[in-house]
DNA sequence: AGAATGATCCTCT
DNA sequence: GAGGATCATTCTC
């Protein structure tokens, strides 16, 4: 199992959001392991980025994401969930990758235990059901994903499939940069689509706000 | 299939 | 206090 590299981490962060689909990762606790494959995922690039949660500048809060490449930035949001990114760029640029949508390939007893739904493409097709199927929490954040406990590995073998692009999810200024990418018609991409009606009733509603 | 709603709580101000 | 890079459930057509 060996983890990417800190030369794929320190790139721009579109280019290792487009090349993180296809690639693994794995979370270990004691006597279990838990595997997927990334198929989808969302990249926000800087102060500068509207939608980047370092647009206001630096806090405890997005530390993470100045520190250097590699590592888990793990927030909590809407009272009940965990988002996981993947730090990229130098230290001192607050960039990251968020994973919106894994296929499961190892440790998915675990994962239905956790998650309890009725068919597996609901384990892990959306953020926040990623972090309670993998268990990751606060806990992780700032921690390595070149192990021990969460290691990224590249793809172990090509994988097929469509790459598609789209606007961010649930954010609302700078929605409109196609951001996104994800294995088209793979059934682990999140549900919520760019260009939706209830997206855009959603955007609707965060103004009204 | 699409729309509306409530859950529920960590982190910073 | 307030703000969320969401989810499951419960409706309606």
């Amino acid at each position: 199992m060996k983890p990417l590299a800190q030369s794929f981490d320190n790139r721009p962060t579109l280019e290792v959001a487009r090349e993180l689909l296809g690639c693994e990762i794995w979370v270990r606790q004691g006597n279990s392991l838990i595997g997927g494959r990334l198929v989808e995922v969302e990249a926000y690039v800087g102060e500068e980025d509207p939608s980047c949660h370092a647009h206001r500048g630096k806090s405890p809060k997005t530390e993470t994401m100045y520190g250097p490449p590699g590592m888990a930035f793990v927030y909590f949001t809407y009272g009940n969930h965990w988002m996981l990114n993947f730090v990229t760029e130098r230290k001192g640029f607050p960039a990251a990758v968020l994973i919106r949508g894994v296929e499961p390939l190892h440790g998915i007893a675990t994962m239905r235990n956790r998650r309890m739904v009725a068919r597996d493409h609901d384990l892990t097709n959306g953020p926040g059901k990623i972090t309670h199927a993998f268990g990751i929490t606060g806990r992780d954040n700032g921690i390595s994903l070149r192990g021990p406990r969460i290691v990224v590995t590249r793809a172990a073998a090509e994988v097929g499939g469509v790459i598609a692009t789209s606007g961010r999810i649930g954010v609302g200024e700078g929605h409109e940069r196609p951001w996104r990418f994800f294995y088209q018609d793979n059934p682990w991409v999140s549900k919520y689509r760019f260009g939706t009606k209830s997206y855009l009733k959603s955007l609707q509603s965060n103004r009204a706000a």
